[in-house]
DNA sequence: TTCATTCGTTCGGAAGACGAACAAACTACC
DNA sequence: GGTAGTTTGTTCGTCTTCCGAACGAATGAA
């Protein structure tokens, strides 16, 4: 803990004002109302944000009886954060507004299996940066999402292990990232962030993504859960027969080696995923068969997961997107006869972002770190 | 969020100085020193606590150079807290001081089956007021601990269920306590609250406390996870065999059905868990085997929590607390088998305080939230 | 055209922390 | 034993920030 002054006091109360602005432009009487604050202190906040070109005035909103209010909200030509995401077989790229708003994708295939952390890094940040640069708005803050799990979340942050990219292990990301060295940088494990993109649709779950493992990300209360060494939401390994498969992690019965893509495609005799969707949609039943045995095991080791952490909802993402129409059920199936959706009700959703899941998660996370640290937009 | 004004100011700083006064007495200026407040502005804060009895200045600290400080520290005869455990079979309580100190203990059998919650609760508050005005001090709040899911954690909180006390269902505990209505009171589940007990030990862990069923309580940032719905950290029905043994909770394969102390001791053919520990330390293989395959057992649904919330400790407590001789080794291997000891070490520990973690966590839980909102403390 | 209503701004007041200055209490040293 | 140096605790003026009341501005309703 650290001692509250009155400066604290100011960036709270514009943090609060902010994450109110987020939900769309408001003006100064109703942000007043909708916070707490004086009309005179919501004035004094937000007033330098609309001189400094983060914040912009809108047309008055005529219509009730009484002088119209003017609303504020996020400036068009205001700041934005940028969010890379280094996959096995290329990078992912988005630029948006603070209020989360896109404004520009990119993805780039490239084999990034072989090359060191400064090809890697040094790339992608290169990419972010000018993706950035292409929208002719300030850079407010940026985010680098990595396949493995990171210790720390800032620039000292370190990537412990690169399963698919043996070369990452044990680098400092940001060390790499000179392209982005003057703004706020984020580092963060892939499926931890992703699951950051599903926060309008639920408040507390699970976000389950399958790549070549399985990923995974908590959120509880808004926020995803840190996990003292950086390794937590790693769903891929939780057990479900404890004599089972043997899984790279060399333990056995991981669900990894149940419902993992690898496994799944394996038992399904097919190639890839879009084949494996082919083949279920043509009602295969060798491929609707290995979706449902991936989806129950699947729906056992979420059952231990919301045990543990009891969130209300799942959400299926990454390469399980495409697949939910046959997962979900078979999910939702397991976790009843585990007695979780008896009193208290839990649901299984499917992640609408799909592969994007990640750079939006990230985005987002940047954003949230924006504004949460207000003094630095009026520096930019 | 609520907007911050300048008595949020006050209360933030007050809080902090009353939480490192519960690491010992200290002076104004060490005070300062450790915060980074003004000496000025300590005394500003602590002087009117001490006007009121709740702190009390020490014998002045004369050794170095320079004039001596007057150590501060809390008041013996300052306010407590009390907590209370419902059992099965009886009543735990403690009443301790602001920074901890155990004041007072009592624990009384009493069988709860069949009782109704008027009874149970309206006993257990009477015992912890009686207990408390024994002391003499002022009561500055109170908790029970349930054995059971609790969604909430105030006056309102309901137990959601009891397994072994089922008339308690869905019930209202602070309802009930009408003897501690006019102290502000906290309700938690028992493996919860038994968790912060250890929070000396770690910072980030994760409690498994076994009694009936196996409970537990994850620790993160020196906070109890909460769950969105008040279930969070229900250890014992991780899934370790996903077609293995039949659960009381409808499913198969739970650790409950292989570690619980139920199966345990079933396992061992002995009655009781003392029994047990007289036979593991006869050297009895048939009580030492059945240890062994519990530990192993445990540690495999641990393996999947470590994984999950990322926790460098795990804590084995109550019913397991005397059998960490022969628990520990079989966990910690298990653990180590699935690769959770390499890159960063994980310990396993025994709970120091037995059965007696959760009225300790819970005093603590109590004397937290007191010290977090210390007006309080000026008012009583 | 006038009135009621709501919005945004302005100004004095209060809460609380900071920093500098000062008296008090003690050690170290000659 | 006296004096210098050091550290503690208190006091007081200043700064930041928010609140509340008062006021002009902009609009719909009568």
């Amino acid at each position: 803990m650290t001692p509250a002054r009155a400066p604290e006091v100011r960036r709270h109360n514009l943090a609060l004002l902010l994450g109110a602005l987020r939900d769309g432009p408001s003006s100064r009487a109703a942000l007043s109302a909708s916070t707490g604050l004086t009309r005179g202190t919501v004035a004094g906040l937000l007033d330098p944000l609309v001189a400094a070109g983060v914040l912009a005035e809108g047309e008055p909103d005529r219509g009730g009886v009484g002088r119209p209010g003017t609303p504020l909200g996020f400036a068009g030509s205001g700041p934005v954060v940028v969010a890379v995401s280094v996959e096995v077989d290329g990078l992912a790229a988005l630029v948006t507004g603070l209020d989360g708003r896109v404004v520009r994708r990119a993805r780039h295939r490239r084999v990034h299996r072989d090359r060191d952390p400064a090809e890697v890094f040094g790339r992608a940040a290169r990419t972010a940066r000018s993706l950035a640069a292409g929208t002719g708005r300030p850079l407010a803050g940026a985010g680098i999402a990595v396949p493995g799990p990171v210790r720390g979340s800032d620039a000292g942050a370190v990537l412990l292990q690169a399963p698919n990219l043996p070369r990452l292990d044990g680098c400092r990301p940001a060390e790499h990232a000179a392209a982005l060295a003057d703004v706020p940088l984020l580092v963060g494990n892939e499926a931890s962030l992703g699951a950051l993109a599903h926060l309008g649709q639920a408040e507390d779950f699970v976000y389950v993504s399958a790549d070549v493992g399985i990923g995974g990300g908590i959120v509880v209360d808004g926020r995803v859960l840190p996990g003292a060494r950086g390794v937590a939401g790693e769903v891929g390994h939780v057990v479900i027969e404890r004599d089972g498969r043997p899984c790279g992690c060399g333990g056995t019965g991981c669900v990894e080696a149940y419902a993992g893509l690898t496994a799944l495609l394996a038992d399904a005799g097919l190639p890839d995923v879009a084949a494996l969707r082919a083949a279920a949609l043509a009602g295969d039943t060798a491929a609707t068969g290995a979706l449902a045995r991936a989806g129950s095991a699947l729906g056992t080791a979420l059952a231990s997961v919301v045990h543990v952490v009891d969130v209300g909802t799942v959400v299926l993402g990454g390469g399980y997107a495409g697949l939910g129409t046959w997962l979900v059920p078979a999910v939702h199936a397991e976790m009843d006869r585990r007695g979780l959706t008896a009193g208290a009700r839990r649901s299984v959703l499917v992640s609408p972002h799909g592969r994007a899941a990640t750079v939006t998660g990230t985005a987002r996370a940047v954003a949230d770190r924006a504004l949460a640290e207000p003094d630095l937009l009026l520096a930019g």
